[in-house]
DNA sequence: ACTACCGTTCGACAATCGGAGTACAGTGGG
DNA sequence: CCCACTGTACTCCGATTGTCGAACGGTAGT
């Protein structure tokens, strides 16, 4: 079964975006990101999603979009991250989303400094 | 009318990136980051939004997920884009999603469409 | 060939979304 | 005070989304 994966040239930022815009799949993805080879179950189980059929519709919507590349094998489907497609057209993008939410002491001074003391 | 905005803490990537999920809600703070003071009215015809509580549903998604600011002036709403706080919390996010594809498919429509006679 | 396993497809369901119309409230100008 | 203007609140409606269960189709191992 061939799935139907968007070109490079084709993966529009609104359609990441809306993909990324959800918990179950951001954190799936982050595990894809991880690295290893994941098949659905595997992730399926780690976020605690416990219908298959729910893994699946989150799967595609992270293929149509172009964020993961989705390869049968075997009785198997291996998920990989699109990085080398996404890091072409959207530089810098996965990175800003998969790095995470700065909050330290610098953020805090950044705010003092930037406070409207008008 | 103090409208609640979430503190820069509180922004979270996940709702960042649903709120960006939308060809509207994109368009319309791309107007933002291109620059001057904004009211409603003023982003609703650029986008062709023809009611004016539509965009007030957007303006809401944007400023409780801490992409835009709201602050009442007179009789207007200004808009202003909170670069300050999304390039502190996520370094490098509103630049990778605003400054678009790097190959843009309408750019290989072009080429088709200027080609000569195969 | 039979069976266990992995994932998809389909149908169902509640919840949310995007868009619009109407009515209302606050502001500023005459 | 009255009116034009700006934007919100509320309601409605069709479309989409997220979740699930059940049935199905390949694949691998025995």
């Amino acid at each position: 079964m061939a799935y139907r994966h968007p070109d490079r040239d084709q993966i529009r930022i609104e359609d990441v975006l809306s993909a990324l815009g959800n918990g179950v799949r951001l954190a799936a993805v982050r595990l894809l990101d991880a690295g290893g080879e994941h098949n659905c179950t595997s992730v399926l189980n780690t976020l605690g999603i416990t219908a298959k059929s729910t893994m699946t519709h989150h799967w595609r919507v992270l293929r149509d979009s172009g964020v993961i590349w989705q390869r049968p094998s075997g009785r198997e489907n291996l998920l990989t991250l699109r990085r080398e497609d996404l890091d072409a057209r959207y530089p810098g993008l996965l990175d800003a989303i998969l790095s995470g939410a700065v909050h330290d002491e610098t953020i805090e001074a950044d705010r003092e400094r930037l406070r409207p003391g008008t």
